[in-house]
DNA sequence: ATACGTGCAAAGTATTTGCAAACGG
DNA sequence: CCGTTTGCAAATACTTTGCACGTAT
């Protein structure tokens, strides 16, 4: 068994979608890959204009379809940046969850994460009395490359 | 002078506009009073929707150049919630900024502040070699009536 | 008078949906 | 075969822009 992100990834999408009685399709897999191998967020509109760069034009339709399968079944996360498109990354099952920084320079999403943010945000459920599901962090600012 | 928060913030924008060489409107008097009553953010479209309620209706258009004028003088702040709609609030000059959590069930937007959260996001410029200008978080969850 | 403000309509962009054809098991 | 997947085109939804007219100073 592979220990790889990438391919970790790629196998767990394969199992819950086969599960879920998807059948394959060209389309899909070539969405399912292209994140497999992204290290950060990805649009719609992104993707599309990758595949299509890649020789593998697709539907728009069809890449919005599978992003919102795959999220239905937690394995993306939708990242809001809030220029106006929603933006894709993949989900581990182990929960190793990180945030973004939207270089304000270069425009590039950069990813991190930090323990004690983590524990900072697991904190608020208690004090302020809410359940706390989910969460986002988004910082503006500058990137190790522009800073 | 008054030390009313919505009072505060109307003399400050009324105050920015001025100099800027703004002459007032109607429409723009109509964004920045239901503004100033927030407690927390809206949309343009619910802006639009609860002006027309209120008997005064108002262009969309016109709506959103307010809410751009505001925004480039620092006078409200947009927060993206996700859901294809960006919401704008009011920013006090003091700084005294806060988050959001949307509720799952009911869907509101409720605000909370938590020193502990800023203090770990500070830490980040100097851990991560990046200059932070600003943060957003959002959490998911369910809020203090709905939990 | 002159520059700013406003509304309407048209354009733009991201996303969703309907439908018929192609495809996988 | 039969249900899923796909692409296209059309429909939505939010936001922006162009332009003629109104208004504040």
């Amino acid at each position: 068994m592979s220990t790889d992100q990438a391919t970790v990834w790629r196998e767990q999408v394969g199992l819950v979608l086969a599960r879920a009685g998807r059948v394959r399709g060209g389309a899909r897999d070539q969405v399912i890959e292209l994140l497999a191998a992204q290290p950060c967020a990805l649009s719609a509109v992104e993707i599309e204009d990758e595949l299509r760069a890649r020789g593998r034009p697709i539907g728009r339709a069809s890449i919005y379809r599978v992003l919102d399968l795959l999220a239905e079944h937690g394995l993306v996360e939708r990242v809001a940046v809030g220029d106006g498109q929603t933006r894709f990354e993949r989900v581990h099952p182990g929960g190793h969850h990180h945030h973004h920084l939207v270089c304000e320079q270069c425009g590039r999403l950069v990813a991190f994460d930090d323990p004690g943010l983590e524990r900072a945000i697991d904190g608020l459920s208690e004090r302020l009395g809410i359940r706390v599901e989910s969460h986002d962090v988004l910082l503006r600012g500058a990137c190790g490359r522009c800073g």
